[in-house]
DNA sequence: TAGATTGTTAATCGATTAACAATC
DNA sequence: TAGATTGTTAATCGATTAACAATC
């Protein structure tokens, strides 16, 4: 992968997981090669912002030929760092902690394991949420420190989600897959992923109700 | 509400659902006025954004003053739709699908009710996922229809995404709130709001790896 | 070689930021 | 009124798209 200088801006690394996704497809139908023009109307993104994106990571292509659609799809990989496995830890074993630890399971077929569970009520400590063992809120810190965990996935209310992220950090975890609702300060050294589950539902709320504006407004045309 | 004419980018719509968080916890600290300025500070955009996105939908500021914080927390909240209820189902039990179901249970309080789940698997039917009956997947759209339901949560695995959106829009729902790992194509009249999980864990991946890249490389300064 | 298609530079578009007149 | 702060226009910045020379 040789990796061109400068930095790469968040909405290219957004399009990775999905140029990773169609290639995947690709190789299941047995697809050898696509040019940027048909890979273009397979995703959606226009030729050009396609062969854009990959060339900030490198000459991938050839010319008059095309991508090689098994060679794109494992430097995509690469890129995205899934040629490694990632050790998880998951805080908080409330509703949304075991929802999305049960998600967190399936996925270790991916490269990411889900390894235990910490909730701060101690009437938690000890059972299990699919599979995995709660330990109490306390040991999260040498627990993570010692099995060299890589990732903390932080499911406690908003309120004890900064302690958190601050511990997994001391702990030596370096990535937080946030889902409470708060906007995480972390140092650069730490890379974080939040996701606002009740935003995005927020956001679909709103373009529900814009479409039903437009529709029955047709007629209004309010200048 | 003054909503002025013009499409409203979607870059603008994703920020309303952070401004009603901040809102609301400066609602519930008693403070009765914000300055652009101020709540720069506070949420990390700049004044100037702030006074665009809101001046999109009407002029909710008063010169010289700043903006009512109860005030602007309703006008947002309108916007977004909140100020009245939704109706959800859930398609697809499984792993997923449970996970996702027992946090769509816990925001009754927010104007979201889940009514009901559906499952290819007849083996499940009649069975609760957190209190919520699964019925057989060929109810699913006399269900809707008959319960008036406005959004459907797809949770099925992404083979069959497709055909469960097409159900659910021509059963009557007009909003999607889409967690299987595909991009669904609807009818312009249903909001879709996609919540690809696996993606922004590796969007997380590669933010881990390019940190550590740029640690290990700062020796190194490839040209 | 001729045709196809990339890699890359230039042009365009849209979103963010700065500036300031309007006004409370 | 004077000071503060919005609403809005203009300037800047960054991301996307178009164009085309390089090259397989």
């Amino acid at each position: 992968m040789k990796r061109k200088n400068g930095k790469i801006s968040n909405a290219v690394i957004r399009r990775l997981p999905r140029y990773r996704r169609y290639l995947r497809e690709l190789q299941k139908q047995g697809v050898e090669k696509i040019s940027s023009n048909d890979f273009s109307e397979l995703i959606g993104y226009t030729a050009s912002q396609i062969r854009q994106d990959l060339n900030n990571f490198g000459d991938f292509g050839q010319q008059g030929y095309g991508y090689s659609v098994d060679g794109l799809y494992e430097e995509v990989s690469k890129i995205l760092g899934l040629d490694h496995d990632y050790k998880m830890v998951l805080v908080g074993a409330g509703n949304l902690g075991q929802a999305i630890s049960k998600y967190a399971m399936s996925i270790i077929d991916q490269g990411f394991q889900l390894c235990a569970a910490f909730d701060i009520k101690p009437e938690l400590a000890g059972k299990k949420v699919e599979g995995i063992t709660i330990y109490p809120y306390e040991e999260l810190e040498s627990y993570v420190s010692e099995n060299q965990i890589d990732i903390g996935i932080i499911c406690v209310n908003k309120g004890n989600a900064q302690e958190v992220a601050d511990k997994l950090y001391s702990a030596g975890a370096r990535g937080i897959w946030n889902f409470a609702l708060v906007d995480l300060v972390v140092p650069e050294q730490v890379a974080l992923e939040s996701v606002h589950l009740a935003d995005t539902l927020h956001s679909l709320a709103y373009h529900m109700n814009d479409i039903r504006r437009k529709s029955s407004g047709a007629e209004g045309k309010k200048k």
